[in-house]
DNA sequence: AGAAGGCCATACGCCACCGTATGGTTCTCC
DNA sequence: GGAGAACCATACGGTGGCGTATGGCCTTCT
């Protein structure tokens, strides 16, 4: 719940004002994105967003492609630019992306939206590349391709519920991080069962 | 994308609207229960709306209360009153679930509304149902308590997470149906493993 | 120092939606 | 077949958000 538009800068750039729009989504979905509203958090006008941003379809836009390079690009160069055994690097991507996961509600919010177009893309080049990663990851692990893909898509489908329960319901998920630890174990287990 | 509220009908009842609202929440999110659209949409006027409702919470709440029955009472009960193998059971369940939730998106756009309070509670409602029902298949499937707890926790993840391709990015689900069913058997093979 | 342009506040018109008020239909039941 | 209730349309004021216009400040460069 961090707010880093408090400190009192005076002037904005364009990327605060895409970061804010993250907020908002996190907060309240795609509608929640208004721009007096945010511009009321940031301590400033319309003014100063019409100034950076055309309209409120740009900031979006911005938001978005924000969001699509943080959550892809940075984790699937850090695990590809890993060594290490099969099962080594799937466990670390899992509590890596696991722990973004439980803290950024963006994904959630704009799998919701899905109607919109933009959304609708960006989702289907972040989800693509995500199950890439992970096929690849099982294919090193010793899978035949179909079946690295089928476990895949179970593992991608496990981790979103996952994100959606930790956002949504977390009180269901284990608490103590001994049990977490139990978990994760048993779904290694499971996804990488024969 | 079958619209019920096309028919003549003069008269509305209170369900008809219930039902118009669950449709925009499935087609763009809470925000998108709107009074005089919906009334647009059912061929009436606010007239109507405000004689049924107090007001749009009140219209939320009776959506909310719909969706809640739908998606629980009704699955549970079927599932509980059925007899067979664990396994067959689970089985059963999950193709059910599975046909259920790539057809209505309700689910996944009140996954992203958990801030609003009556969702939060509903979810939490419904989550622990659901996931209760699945605890006690891997419990007659010989799982221990903790073990089936965990076990039926990443099913249910792996559930919600397909809940959401499905909705979102359809395409990178196994379309034809044998490809399901490998997928299917794939996935019960791991979350039955050892 | 002063001019130019980057950055922002204020004020305005517009539209979509909420909720209310009020009067008209259309059922239902005797 | 007429009274009362159920149901609905129309019209209205209020609010919040979008986008534009315009003028001012603040920085930077010469």
């Amino acid at each position: 719940m961090a707010m880093p538009e408090q400190n009192p800068r005076r002037r904005l750039s364009r990327d605060d004002w895409a970061e804010a729009a993250l907020t908002a989504i996190a907060a309240g979905g795609l509608a929640a994105v208004a721009v007096e509203p945010l511009a009321a958090r940031l301590h400033a006008t319309k003014g100063s967003f019409y100034w950076h941003f055309a309209n409120r379809d740009a900031l979006l836009d911005a938001a978005l492609a924000r969001w699509e390079e943080r959550t892809t690009t940075d984790v699937i160069g850090e695990i590809t630019a890993m060594d290490g055994e099969p099962a080594d690097r799937l466990r670390r991507l899992i509590t890596r992306v696991v722990g973004i996961a439980e803290r950024d509600a963006v994904g959630p919010a704009l799998l919701a939206t899905a109607a919109d177009e933009r959304v609708a893309a960006a989702l289907d080049r972040v989800t693509r590349a995500r199950i890439g990663l992970i096929v690849a990851l099982f294919e090193d692990a010793g899978f035949a391709p179909a079946a690295a893909h089928r476990r895949a898509l179970l593992a991608y489908s496990a981790y979103l519920g996952h994100a959606e329960l930790a956002h949504s319901t977390p009180q269901v998920l284990p608490q103590a991080s001994e049990e977490r630890r139990a978990y994760l174990d048993d779904v290694l287990r499971a996804l990488t069962a024969p």
